[in-house]
DNA sequence: TGTCTATAGTTGCTATAGCAACTATATGAT
DNA sequence: ATCATATAGTTGCTATAGCAACTATAGACA
């Protein structure tokens, strides 16, 4: 069977291209695409824990820890532990955190709109339909 | 704008899930996924070079190196220098190398029929088609 | 021939991914 | 109250990704 027939391979390929456009979008802001994902979440919702930060992007909490810690280095975040759960960290956004949320929706947008050109709307939702069913099909295996 | 509403991460969740599952078929074999790509090629193709393959997987030189060199170690394949370019190194399987290719193939198809399941022949057609669409859309963004 | 440039490959650096082992704290059972 | 278990987070390890800097060789041209 051809490698291009694997869909593994051709979702990984697009990934990494889609991940690398995404990254120059974000980089005028000192930020990698994965930090991007953790600051969308805490501008919906401060103090989250890294546990359900990690929950909620599906990434590993052990990966999650290591971004805020760069992201707390680069003045983005700072943690404060949980006032009842000493073992939690809650995740706060600083001023400068919070600053740049307004000033990268507009490339973050503008990318959206390069990675959908020249597909229908329509087109676009049943990708994301059979992307979901592909993602199901193999979550748990 | 809502986080899974972006083409990248929805396809980089999706993407990472794949990986763990092909990993998962290919783990009995003492091989990565990424090298079991290198030996997809080489199963069609022996001799070829670094940088060749590379190209043929759209994959780093550095990373190829790389994953040659563990390749090697590993006793599944072995470099000669070119006989005309001595920058050059061709790639070879050894005996062990090309033993798993039949033994790996039921398995990888079984792992694509897993992934595509519920989907008709036509959606999935549908789905690279988009997907190649995106991938181009930015490919060179 | 000598020099300049291009190319194949390697090394070093930083990023995420994911797993195992570990620390510290919390909680449930007795 | 004590002890066993569960949980939040960290550290260490190995994998690929991708970039810059480097070495060695090839090829072009004066």
């Amino acid at each position: 069977m051809e490698l291009e027939k694997y869909i593994g391979v051709i979702v990984h390929r697009a990934d990494l291209k889609l991940n690398n456009y995404y990254q120059k979008v974000v980089n005028p802001f000192d930020i990698t695409v994965d930090q991007w994902e953790i600051l969308v979440i805490l501008w919906e919702k401060e103090g989250i824990t890294q546990k359900e930060l990690a929950e909620r992007l599906y990434k590993d909490q052990t990966n999650i820890a290591r971004m805020l810690f760069k992201l707390e280095k680069k003045g983005f975040v700072h943690r404060v532990t949980h006032e009842t759960d000493r073992r939690s960290l809650r995740v706060y956004l600083t001023p400068k955190g919070r600053e740049i949320k307004e000033e990268i929706l507009a490339p973050s947008i503008e990318a959206y709109k390069k990675t959908v050109e020249g597909l229908s709307e329509e087109e676009v939702e049943t990708f994301r339909r059979i992307l979901a069913v592909m993602y199901n099909n193999v979550k748990d295996l």
